[in-house]
DNA sequence: CCTTTTATAGTCGACCTGACTATTAAAAGG
DNA sequence: CCTTTTAATAGTCAGGTCGACTATAAAAGG
């Protein structure tokens, strides 16, 4: 922005008259992901108008006039998934997708967030009348306009955050064990790990996981019960935790 | 976007009437770095109106209605740096800055991009009458609207790049030594490297670097030939460059 | 009690890393 | 022309990390 002022001036019309009449809808467009039973879950709402009607869809909506995107997206989520402690979430950007057409009836510009939930309320019909559900990921297919492709985006994305990132503790509650943990990993990824070099390599990065102070263990389960953890105050991993078996892909 | 279109409907107004008295003016900023004599430049130009007139600001400029915004990014590179050669630049989307009151005069969203370029050619007074100019990275500083910070997102996210992607071979010519890749990665980390164990992980990374076929190399320098390298087919980097020395932080 | 199940501890060789030394091949300067 | 300087490249070595694997502990189910 800016450095196209003086254009406009030139052309004789003033900067905000240019545009008004070449206005952008700017939206936002939301990945929510959760784990339900080791697999990965998306929350969708099904479309009731056309376009694309009886077609599900990221959940998402406009901004409004005085609030960024990160403020709509956070109110669409909360408004979407009927989540009181919406606040404590962390929201993060994955992109933006501006490809004119991408919306037939209009240009429409989007902004797509991910968002991290342990497991997650069952019902949420959303506080606009569409209907909300959590999809496994794998049957979250043919989205409208082009919600595949940024759902896709976003599962990248996130496989990549647990590389270098903290961001698994997202998918748990406060508490929580190392199965459950790699449980996150294994379904982000679609591998499976082996147990006692997960556990080695989570506990030897400083600040992912804290254990629950008094040594409390999760009992009920079917082995040895296991320690409990909490998300520890580091961001960011050292050293991270690659994926197995990935060699240079040229894409 | 589309979750929202019944609340629309059900307020009696049509989905375009709605917003188009509400309208983002959409834009797309340009983080451009490019490495002189070891140090790391970013391209800025000068602004001409208010407001921040007589501040430097980085390239950018308005979506054209039926471009996508990196169309725009690459249409405002071409036009700014007098580049011929821009289809075959790396532009990479960095994030989209919505915050109410970036913009005095109106509401503008903007989305960023990198761009990373071989020592560029020196003079570029923009096709906008703007005038333009590489700067320091460390004499960039107050700059227009919120560009001090799209900057600094610029570099961290190039400075991860680095760790886990080929892309510093963006910043070198078609052929270049290693001695010039490892300056490109002291330049952006700002740290020293060490050379023997550089050059190790460098060629041991599949497909990041190639050889120049017949075992070409530059003379002309202080010390012995180098051999000259070519980017490899790869895109990412297996094992991953890390920085030197970074602990985990709680940021 | 014995099997199953899950958590946790430990082992081992291959490989990678950082720090460092040694050698080579050019340019620069008398 | 020979020495010095500079930079590229080769090689070394101890410590750390990795993946693969085995062993033990502690619960539930029959």
């Amino acid at each position: 922005m800016g450095g196209e002022l003086p254009r406009e001036e030139h052309d004789g019309h003033g900067t905000y008259d240019k545009y008004a009449h070449e206005p952008f809808a700017v939206t936002v467009d939301l990945a929510v992901l959760t784990l339900r039973g080791g697999t990965l879950h998306v929350l969708l709402v099904e479309r009731g108008q056309e376009p694309y009607a009886g077609r599900w869809a990221l959940p998402g909506g406009f901004l409004l006039p005085d609030e960024s995107a990160e403020d709509a997206a956070r109110r669409e989520l909360a408004e979407e998934t009927g989540l009181a402690d919406v606040s404590g979430l962390r929201l993060e950007q994955l992109r933006t997708y501006s490809e004119p057409g991408r919306d037939p009836r209009m240009r429409v510009v989007s902004v797509a967030f991910t968002a991290l939930l342990p497991d997650a309320p069952e019902a949420h019909g959303g506080g606009d009348a569409a209907q909300a559900r959590w999809v496994p990921y794998d049957e979250a297919r043919e989205l409208a306009f082009d919600h595949d492709r940024i759902l896709a985006d976003a599962r990248t994305r996130i496989g990549d955050r647990l590389e270098n990132t903290c961001a698994a503790t997202a998918f748990c509650p406060p508490e929580f064990t190392l199965g459950e943990l790699q449980q996150v990993y294994e379904a982000v990824w679609g591998t499976p790990l082996d147990r006692p070099n997960f556990r080695r390599k989570v506990l030897a990065a400083p600040g992912f996981v804290a254990p629950v102070p008094g040594g409390a263990r999760l009992t009920g389960g079917r082995g040895k019960p296991a320690a409990l953890y909490r998300a520890g105050p580091a961001a960011t991993l050292h050293p991270p935790l690659l994926r197995p078996q990935r060699e240079g892909r040229t894409t």
